[in-house]
DNA sequence: CTCTAAACTTGATGCTAATCAATTTGATGG
DNA sequence: CCATCAAATTGATTAGCATCAAGTTTAGAG
């Protein structure tokens, strides 16, 4: 139980940057540092939300079990990001689990701390909504991915999302490929037949968790041009795109 | 150009439920009525975003398009509902296109305004926040539909989810089939297969739009129990799920 | 450095749901 | 009330990916 570290960790939140240092002194007493080692489990789905988590380091995964196994990982939770927010607003209780993927530290967050955060500044009150958008905007993607592209493409779009993240075009997997595969929705074997197509055809170089992208053009192209990817489709849902709009 | 009538949407706004009669009256200057005939387009995935849209009446489909035509149906939203707020938080073009499905009203809250309340407004905020969590619950749950569930399993559920939300086991589509398999990321074909086979089991009757659900009871279990419904799987993700927290 | 278990790969097979195509049903307007 | 077009159904076929099963590689403990 270290104050002083616990009163700068909670500063160097993004969430907290403008938060004064009376507010960060009453804050300090009612957050919770949770340590979980690696493989350990945070809470279960269906527990009752007892608040927002942020994490300082380590990776979470958050998941949805299924009855025979196969679970879905939802998100992955990295170092200054939250999750639980939604869940607590609602009152309901969460719909996935969450377990340490590496040793992590987090912070917790109890509702009521929150909430008067919120009414207390409006600056918190943003940056939070700011939060909640961009993992929005995340699941809205990842629907995209799932309704309407293949194997290859999820793959592909994978692959260039990471190397844009780290900045290089070679990658390094932070996950096993089990893992990738059950954030793709693909099976581990699918996953591991694309990668050594891909290699095939000469657009990647694998070793281990070590993925060498080529040229990242010439990946975008193939991802949209491959003759693995879809056929032509019967009938349009939108036939009717005139823009209108009739202000009054 | 009816300021009384204005008003009286704006107050009747779960968001402003508890604004100010001077920052209604300010408000009310700012916001921008829009009225969409069936069929029109509000937006198109790409756009940049120009604030908030909340349903007054209508119903509003927001679409990712594919190159090929069949489009994706994101999400419908509904009276009271708002969209957008998310890519206005972070200045992203939207992800989705906007598509009246019925003739419609909305109301534009400009980016401005909304950040206006926000500051000025706790309760606003929080009601915005809870909007949104809302919202990412139902991507939450989309996502688990289409990682965890079969075609069947996502027909059952959608129609218990209709039956719930209108309060009867009698339940009014009250979207073209093309657009409710599209929800459900199937074929128009697999969505009627799908009908069809329930009402041979004897579980619901179909008539046009109009779909009884004989006992809801009964259809959870099928949903479970289907030997439609998969198969045991190789292996679990999730080995090491032995609970554990380390408050520090 | 070796040993063992887990991670990953590779091949063979089968199932689900998409696609294609042809009707049938239903709705809308003249 | 019929004509016309969109929506929905139905059947036949097949692509894409999961599954199962057997191997190979990798990594980490001792």
């Amino acid at each position: 139980m270290n104050k002083i570290n616990l009163e700068g960790l909670l500063s160097n939140q993004a969430l907290f940057r403008h938060i004064s240092p009376f507010e960060l002194n009453v804050l300090q007493k009612e957050v919770v540092k949770v340590e979980l080692d690696k493989g350990l489990t945070l809470f279960q789905k269906g527990d009752i939300s007892d608040g927002t988590y942020i994490v300082v380091y380590g990776l979470i995964k958050l998941g949805i079990p299924s009855s025979h196994g196969n679970d879905k990982v939802l998100e992955l939770i990295r170092p200054s990001q939250s999750f639980g927010e939604a869940m607590m607003f609602l009152d309901e209780p969460y719909p996935f689990y969450a377990e340490a993927v590496e040793p992590s530290l987090l912070l917790r967050l109890p509702k009521n701390a929150l909430l008067r955060l919120i009414e207390q500044s409006p600056l918190i009150a943003k940056q939070m909504m700011i939060g909640l958008s961009y993992r929005m905007l995340g699941f809205i993607r990842d629907v995209e991915r799932h309704s309407l592209q293949n194997a290859t493409q999820r793959v592909i779009d994978y692959l260039l999302q990471v190397s844009n993240m780290q900045g290089s075009p070679t990658i390094q997997l932070e996950l096993k490929k089990n893992l990738v595969a059950s954030l793709l929705n693909l099976s581990p074997e699918t996953l591991s037949r694309v990668l050594h197509q891909l290699v095939d055809e000469n657009l990647i170089q694998v070793s281990g968790s070590h993925i060498h992208i080529k040229c990242p053009e010439t990946l975008k192209i193939y991802q949209h041009g491959s003759a693995l990817n879809f056929r032509p489709h019967s009938e349009s849902l939108t036939e009717n795109k005139a823009i209108g709009r009739h202000f009054i």
